[in-house]
DNA sequence: GTCAGAGTGTTACCGGTGGTATCATCCCTG
DNA sequence: CAGGGATGATACCACCGGTAACACTCTGAC
């Protein structure tokens, strides 16, 4: 086993780990070029942000959507940790909902050009077919998901409902965020905590409100 | 008075007339135009629609924003007679509740194409400024915000949230019904009026959350 | 009758943006 | 040193929103 060469497995592996990692490097530019450009960043610019021109850039994204992908992918991740790191292991479902609801507004309130490109992707996705596949809301609308079915379970309510009143749940948080990050610029408005608040008060009440029933 | 002659002002009321009655005759086309091309519309499909080319177009419409305006706010009032039409003035406002989420449902299931059109165009509309002004769903949370606090100031509780309760709302259906829409072409998913039911009852059972306090 | 002007219409174009074909270069391996 | 795979840039295409410029018609005024 020469020390100076490597199998052809690991040499593909090798390859493929660069590849992530030249991937990692240009979301780590488009964040840049985000936060630089606004919410209408052009593909150039993130290209530019990373030191290199476009076509290189398409080597590794295959497309705008892509990269929305890949940041979602990649914020999602991040709120987790946020999530996990903060995890009273005995808070129960409604701590997971106020921790969950504060880490999101706190997300778009530090990052509000992110978030709206994120936003703004989304639609333009899917012409007809159902292929939102990790687009932000809706990886986190699985995570809820499985939360509200279980509380659902556990209080002895029907379950099938939990998925839209997850998707819902989303809806509403994002709504009023948005809301409250237009309003926030003009003075006015509520503080964050105080929405937060409210949110989780509202939201965890409408869970009350579920019909009852066998799962 | 000749009566082949009139006179300055009603030649230019007369004016104003027909630019209206052109303007709706675009607005038209630009109907039919999203359902032939789906949401995805260009600006020539929409004049071609009507016969026309775009200059033409733009001489009425200012803008393709201007045009999603237009049928926002065209979209809107017709969802309004829906609902003042079916008015049974001694409902409540819980069926008031109960007939808006129906009438918006009814709505995205009917034009899934003309809604998604209209929720494409809506946060491109304001680069940082909050001026959605006559954005389909902020005409909608308008409406709403008034029906809410005064709800909330009956039940004597605070009305600051009443607002921010209102976007929410109009979120959590629209993410929903966003999640049913794209469930329902796979079979699977809940019925329509199921989803309606589920709704309203988290919705009104949440309002039962907002906390207590003067306005 | 003819002239002015307001509408209505078209062709041809601009600027920008997503995305790609093509070519040059470098570096690493054999 | 030969050759292939990755890295890079230039130049381009298609498409879309929006506009400038010009041609035609119709109406009412003198």
């Amino acid at each position: 086993m020469p020390s100076t060469s490597t199998t052809a497995t690991t040499r593909s592996t090798q390859a493929e780990q660069r590849r992530a990692r030249r991937r990692a490097e240009f979301l780590d530019a488009a964040d840049e070029a985000i936060r630089r450009h606004g919410p209408s960043v052009t593909m150039a610019d993130v290209a530019g942000a990373a030191g290199v021109t476009k076509p290189v850039l398409y080597r590794f994204i295959t497309d705008k959507d892509d990269l929305a992908s890949g940041l979602a992918q990649r914020y999602v991740g991040r709120l987790q940790e946020i999530l996990e790191a903060s995890t009273n292991p005995e808070a129960g479902p409604r701590g997971m909902l106020d921790r969950t609801i504060r880490a999101y507004l706190g997300f778009i309130d530090s990052e509000p050009e992110i978030y709206e490109f994120l936003v703004q992707r989304a639609p333009v996705t899917s012409p007809n077919v159902a292929e939102h596949l990790s687009r932000f809301t809706h990886v986190l609308a699985e995570r809820i998901t499985a939360v509200v079915t279980a509380e659902l379970a556990k209080v002895g309510k029907a379950t099938d409902g939990a998925e839209a009143f997850a998707h819902g749940m989303i809806g509403m948080v994002q709504a009023a965020g948005d809301w409250w990050l237009a309003r926030r610029s003009e003075g006015a408005a509520m503080s964050r905590d105080a929405l937060a608040d409210h949110l989780v008060k509202v939201l965890w009440t409408g869970l009350a409100g579920l019909p009852p029933g066998p799962a």
